[in-house]
DNA sequence: TCAATAGTGTCTCTTAGACACTATGAA
DNA sequence: TTCATAGTGTCTAAGAGACACTATTGA
């Protein structure tokens, strides 16, 4: 008898032990702006449990697909083919969070342009939007419907959203995520009504576009905004080059399976 | 018939599909200060896959055990009833970071004093020490044993412990955690001594100083050290109101489910 | 008195907020 | 020319690094 086996003879008689597991699945934050706030989409369930109320998009993760995938799978399927920043958030894990079975969710937050919000909400007619304020920084979040009507959430849902919000609050100034609420050519004015929006404050612009342009994450075009009635403002676009003063990934980072994580870096 | 039947009738009924499930692990990484630089404890895995490489200690999640009990008991089990901060990570779901099966693992950093340290490697010998080290920031890490050899981390684990060291960098200075590698009291040099040792460089004395005590994290007890043979320092412990100055939770933040997680706010 | 470290005063530099100013395009 | 907004110059205030200084203990 060898001291050791062989790998493969021990892979061959392994006997995955199957005693009864969680199911694993997504929650995706669909994020984007409406009318100057943030603005999430959700899915109003119209079954048990917590029929009525409004969820977030999700789906469970298939035996052979990573949960990288499973987040850019549901992101497809309800938002279509727009490329978005998608980020994993945290994992929810408690044990009477679903009433039907165990069932832990790792959420994400993928963050939409304007064009791509809008493209999810014509392909997928069962999503509605809400837009998310938060009373107090770190306090729980409120979620409205477009015309003013507070929305319920089912499950531990809201709890997400509100991590959503945190994190997209926390790192917004220290990375390059703001961009992928943009379209790709913006002016600094839209960049910093994009920060407003999710900070819910006001910026001092001086301040503002000094820091934004010293980041080095901004490419001035040259070119400029067309059909207004004042001074058209420049366009810019994010940088090829991160630049060497951009760093900083603070939240748990590049992602290890090679997800599609442009900024990342506090 | 009912237009919606009542949710105790639905969930009477309700078949949890089975479909193939991966099974969900925790992992930690148990970390503290040896010799004035960051060290975790690994166990050496003496069968495959990865046998002779060393491993973070980890388990599976019940079906009915919150994720954050799993690591607790996890911790517990290792380390001893010893309190420690303890807060998730990052969720790993790649495919074949395991061999043997599909293995989700919600991978967790749990923060131990020198004396929890210490009594960890009493009560499991099979336990390990390792010093952590960063090429660059947001590099890879290395470990190595305290003899100096390099050890070579099993599955993905180095990229676990990599997503821990930023996270706790990240955070260290905006946020309580410090604390957690300290005894109930301390000196401002030892607090310093920590700041250093995670961050790897050099800090500014005064500025150090001013910061930490303009946070309003620190209470003065009156009482020195003893034994030197120099001016002893005073001894400071954690302040009981976490004050208002203390804030900007940056991480996933306080986590839903009443997890021991003082700290958070980015 | 000396050695060694604790703890502080102060200067400078960087960065953000405030505010007022100039610039530019369309009506 | 006026209006509305783009974009800038400059002052001030807050905070960090640098450095030298004083304070306090045991040997």
């Amino acid at each position: 008898m060898n001291p050791i086996e062989s790998e493969a003879a021990f892979l061959a008689r392994y006997d995955p032990a199957d005693y009864a597991r969680p199911a694993i699945a997504v929650d995706l934050v669909l994020l984007g702006l409406s009318g100057g706030r943030p603005a999430i989409l959700l899915l109003k369930r119209d079954r048990h449990p917590h029929a009525g109320r409004h969820a977030l998009p999700g789906g469970f993760v298939g035996i052979d697909e990573p949960l990288d995938a499973a987040a850019a799978r549901v992101l497809r399927e309800k938002a279509g083919g727009a490329p978005a920043h998608l980020e994993q958030l945290y994992t929810f894990g408690a044990v009477e969070r679903d009433p039907r079975m165990r069932i832990v969710t790792v959420a994400y937050l993928a963050l939409l342009t304007e064009a791509a919000f809008a493209e999810a909400l014509a392909r997928a007619p069962a999503l509605q939007p809400g837009t998310v304020a938060a009373s107090s920084i770190d306090g729980p979040v409120t979620v409205h419907a477009l015309h003013g009507e507070a929305l319920a959430l089912a499950f531990d849902h809201a709890e997400i959203v509100a991590v959503a919000l945190r994190r997209l609050r926390g790192k917004l100034d220290y990375s390059e995520v703001g961009f992928a609420l943009l379209p790709e050519l913006f002016t600094l004015r839209q960049l910093q009504d994009v920060h407003e929006a999710i900070l819910g404050t006001r910026l001092n612009k001086p301040a503002f576009r000094r820091r934004m342009l010293d980041r080095g994450w901004l490419e001035p075009t040259g070119r400029f905004e067309t059909g207004t009635s004042y001074r058209p403002a420049e366009l810019y676009r994010p940088a090829r080059n991160p630049s060497p003063t951009a760093s900083t990934n603070s939240s748990p980072t590049s992602s290890p399976n090679s997800s599609p994580n442009p900024s990342q870096g506090d």
